[in-house]
DNA sequence: TCCTGGCACTCGAACTCGACGAGTGCTAAT
DNA sequence: ATTAGCACTCGTCGAGTTCGAGTGCCAGGA
């Protein structure tokens, strides 16, 4: 039972320490909180949890922070909480006039830095096996084209390939006509096998296997995975919680796709609504002063949607903000 | 001729203090460069470039750092500085098998990033008018359908419209046949009225209006002004010569793409080889500390390519890289 | 007329010192 | 198991001090 108490001294260390940015004393605990206890029973407790590596203090004379475990203990214990109707209309409006998929990531990046005060980051949705529905090719000067891939589920991929030798405009035409008649409609390695065998034809123009690479490519799932960020200001707004020095590192980290769509994966492998990653639990130096809160959205939950902020961050909000951004987004990519 | 010495002085003001961050003396002066004076008659050349505010002194027993207009003076009287060997060969490589225009567009600003050691910003190439190559119509889930308008010039626009009600598979193939002959090749005036008619005639599908506006704004030149940066650690990297409240305001409005875009334009309007605001001359509170050097590339150097940085920047530097970079932009956008 | 050496002066940076007080751990009593 | 009390630690704050870089000005020399 005393046990139970305990919980309640962390959780009141974590939230009046979020909320004030100052260590938090026994004193001030036992008189702002209604614990029912003195403050002599609160440092009893404060040195059991201090034991458990839960709490810390900075110095001899100071009161106690939450470690990383302490958050995680926190965060662990804690029930969904309810996002504020504001928020609700907010996200209802801000997604619902969105325009293509661009669109909508952006928005949603920036809706869901603005709720949470914190870097929001969107992983663009992940792309499944799609059939081809056309292809497009454009003459860009005389030694390069586009190809233009369009898929059956509303996605296109370009890229620009180069022509190597000068090609004329009747074997251009005829390209295009052939690659759209194989490729049309098939999938996988039906395609691989259908546009391999046009590019082998003879009397082929010599670029049709790059066109041939590039449409399987893009009918696989495609271009690369791609994050987006917002809201990086916030990492820098006084009273962040992050020392100055500890944010070029995490710009670095944010602009580092890599990086960043690594720490999603693993997150998006523990399986829960949402998950959380508490300073040094990234395994990145760079953010090991910042916790992460992900969820999973899109078809197969396969893409990520996030906020980073500092350790000392609001838990509870940010994760109804999250959960509510990846169901809202998931709403709209599952069309 | 001791007109020609003062501006000797400011410029040895200005090296010194973006090398080292702090406010020159006049002894350091006399000492280290060779301009064969002694500290008396540098301090009484430092009292009229006081007066002419070109310099200035943070206290009364401080060295003098150089005031907005000290940069503005000695970036006008500044030669064409020579680039780097090494950074010449970086351009070439890191540009030259770039893969599609948002391929260029992203490593072109990682590489000036880079080079400068400052914020990069590029535009994405301004649009203008080009003919209809392709439209493509993908039906997505049963109440709205993705419109893909591909150009001749290799551009490719996209967004989603509402259906309003159910078409039918008929009505939507033949909407797409139809549509693509009557616009393909078109441009301008003739595009459009070619589309009204056809989006007004008997019969026609509900939202042909919707595909026909779409279809003319992408030719027209289609879809909004964007910029892109890269680099954002580098303003909050220690030695940056940010205060740590400033860069937040900076962060802010360099997401605000709107702001940054008007200044582009104003600057690109100068007309210049390479343009530069300094400090106030942003005319934005939060850039008024940070100084833009920009360079316009492409067809009709309508788009722009710039580094963002404190105003103690190493102007012969990042003006050499900034101009580069457009150079071989323009090179590889003008295909 | 322009430059220079010299000198008195200013003022911020850095350091020391002591008082203050928040917060702690421990112990004895309930 | 809880609490009141107490001695102790140690960081913060302000005042006082020194130190020195840098200045402005003046008088003498080219």
């Amino acid at each position: 039972m005393s046990e139970e108490r305990r919980r309640a001294v962390l959780r009141a260390i974590v939230e009046d320490y979020v909320a004030t940015h100052e260590p938090v004393g026994s004193k001030a605990l036992a008189d702002a909180r209604s614990l029912g206890v003195s403050s002599a029973t609160i440092r009893n407790d404060m040195a059991i949890l201090e034991e458990e590596g839960l709490i810390a203090q900075p110095h001899t004379s100071a009161g106690r922070i939450p470690t990383d475990l302490g958050y995680r203990s926190f965060v662990d214990q804690l029930a969904a909480a309810a996002l504020p109707d504001a928020h609700k209309r907010a996200i209802g409006t801000f997604l619902s006039d969105a325009v293509d998929l661009n669109d909508v990531v952006e928005r949603s990046v920036r809706l869901l830095s603005q709720l949470t005060r914190q870097v929001a980051v969107v992983q663009y949705p992940s792309l499944r096996e799609s059939a081809v529905r056309r292809i497009e090719l454009v003459r860009m000067g005389a030694e390069h084209a586009l190809v233009v891939v369009v898929s059956a589920d509303a996605r296109v991929d370009q890229r620009t390939i180069a022509l190597g030798e000068p090609t004329s405009d009747e074997a251009f035409e005829r390209a295009v006509r052939e690659v759209n008649a194989t490729a049309e409609g098939l999938t996988g390695a039906r395609l691989e096998a259908a546009l391999t065998m046009w590019a082998a034809a003879p009397d082929q123009v010599p670029w049709a296997g790059a066109v041939a690479d590039f449409v399987v490519s893009a009918a696989r799932g495609g271009t690369v995975e791609r994050v987006v960020f917002a809201g990086a200001s916030n990492l820098a707004r006084v009273g962040s919680g992050l020392e100055a020095d500890t944010i070029a590192p995490v710009l670095d980290a944010l602009e580092e796709q890599v990086v960043l769509l690594r720490l999603l994966h693993e997150m998006a492998a523990e399986g829960d609504d949402v998950s959380v990653r508490i300073g040094a639990e990234t395994h990145h130096e760079a953010l090991s002063r910042t916790s992460i809160v992900a969820a999973a959205y899109g078809r197969d939950a396969a893409s990520l949607v996030g906020a980073l902020g500092p350790t000392r961050m609001d838990y509870p909000g940010t994760m109804a903000a999250v959960r509510a951004v990846a169901r809202y987004l998931s709403k709209v990519v599952e069309l």
